[in-house]
DNA sequence: CGATACTTTGAGTTTCTTCAACGATCGTGG
DNA sequence: CCACGATCGTTGAAGAAACTCAAAGTATCG
């Protein structure tokens, strides 16, 4: 969270065993701590990244330390594009995380595949309007968890690198909220709570039907 | 809201009055009564639209009929653009409403401007989260009334296209709420109302802290 | 001018939050 | 390896913000 020191870096030959989305072109890889920043609001966006191993939230904070997290980054998934010239939100390793970093440069050369990663960003934060918006507390969840699921290839076996307050910052509701509503779906056994981190989708169905 | 017919079309010269935000060539212009269906949810999409005078909103329905307005397009905004192959939103004309429309070879052609718009859209879409996710119904309002003026230049006296329901599906509020908030600013003189759609904001600066 | 749709206002209810305390887990150092 | 502190998560009780239901007021349109 408050980590001031520099991620580790290393160059990285073309031919990774990373899946780079199709953009091609030597470049970084960098290891990031739990709770370090990769960007900060107000910082230049000059780089790109995609998550090699590990997650990172992008969030906002208003003047009296309200927090949204506007979206989290899974194995595989791109971020820190951006409209303007400078980040307006902040983004955090939420584990020890390594991601891929490219420039400029190569993503200009690209803007056909950042266009698509444009539209899809768009697509998912009007989509995460929809759920804050207009669903209850256990319609978020479900559909948060049908979500974290649905990214990792349908896995029934979540192992959340999140935290309650991550999870109720991205869904706008309180951490005690996010925990209730946990509890009952483990009661209804729908879940199942190995720890609290780790969650096993027991009825997919009954899920979907509470996420609407 | 229950409009059959199609849009009225008319072809159109390239050196139009309207600003087509770089992306030239002959397109129509289509003339959609109030409440008038644009594209529906599974519609293919096909074309992209700039409004060159009236409103449109963008929205979704939940199975149960509750809606959640995504975003409103005013004179010169661009819409209709969407990451896959079908549209996963409904756009309907909120008053009677004048489209240029685009097709799908011409905005191709422009991948570059059809990128600004995807990252605009995109952070218009994370800034709403942040709005509907962590702020009260008055922050709502006051940071909606601000984001109308600023987007038409900072004008102080606000024409509101929407009804109450469209502002209360926007902000994930109901028509109650929107209501109430208004009165409330009224009351406090930070905006005043010739009639429900007519809003002078009166004290710019106490809305911008209201809004946080 | 009347019918219809939209908006406002009031009263009671619900959901979620706030505040508080307790329990569990994790990492560190003795 | 265990003890300790710190962080994280759960649970309960009371409160508040927004919702629902109801009715009256106002604008709009044919």
């Amino acid at each position: 969270m408050y980590a001031a020191s520099q991620p580790k870096e290393q160059s990285f030959p073309q031919s990774d065993s990373i899946a780079t989305a199709g953009i091609p072109g030597p470049h970084l890889v960098a290891t990031y701590r739990s709770g370090q920043e990769i960007y900060a609001e107000g910082d230049a966006v000059e780089k790109c990244y995609q998550v090699a191993t590990g997650a990172v939230r992008v969030y906002r904070l208003l003047s009296d330390g309200r927090r949204q997290v506007v979206s989290f980054h899974l194995a595989g998934e791109m971020f820190g594009f951006e409209a303007g010239a400078t980040h307006r939100f902040f983004a955090e390793a939420i584990t020890e995380t390594r991601l891929a970093v490219f420039g400029r440069r190569p993503m200009q050369e690209h803007s056909r595949e950042l266009l698509a990663l444009a539209l899809a960003g768009m697509a998912r934060a009007q989509e995460h309007l929809l759920v804050i918006g207009r669903q209850c507390a256990v319609e978020r969840i479900a559909a948060f968890l049908l979500d974290l699921s649905n990214r990792q290839g349908g896995i029934r076996q979540l192992r959340l690198p999140m935290s309650r307050q991550d999870i109720a910052d991205y869904l706008g509701l309180t951490i005690e909220t996010v925990s209730r509503v946990m509890t009952k779906l483990k009661d209804r056994s729908v879940i199942a709570l190995r720890d609290a981190r780790t969650v096993d989708i027991m009825r997919p169905d009954a899920l979907r039907s509470l996420s609407n």
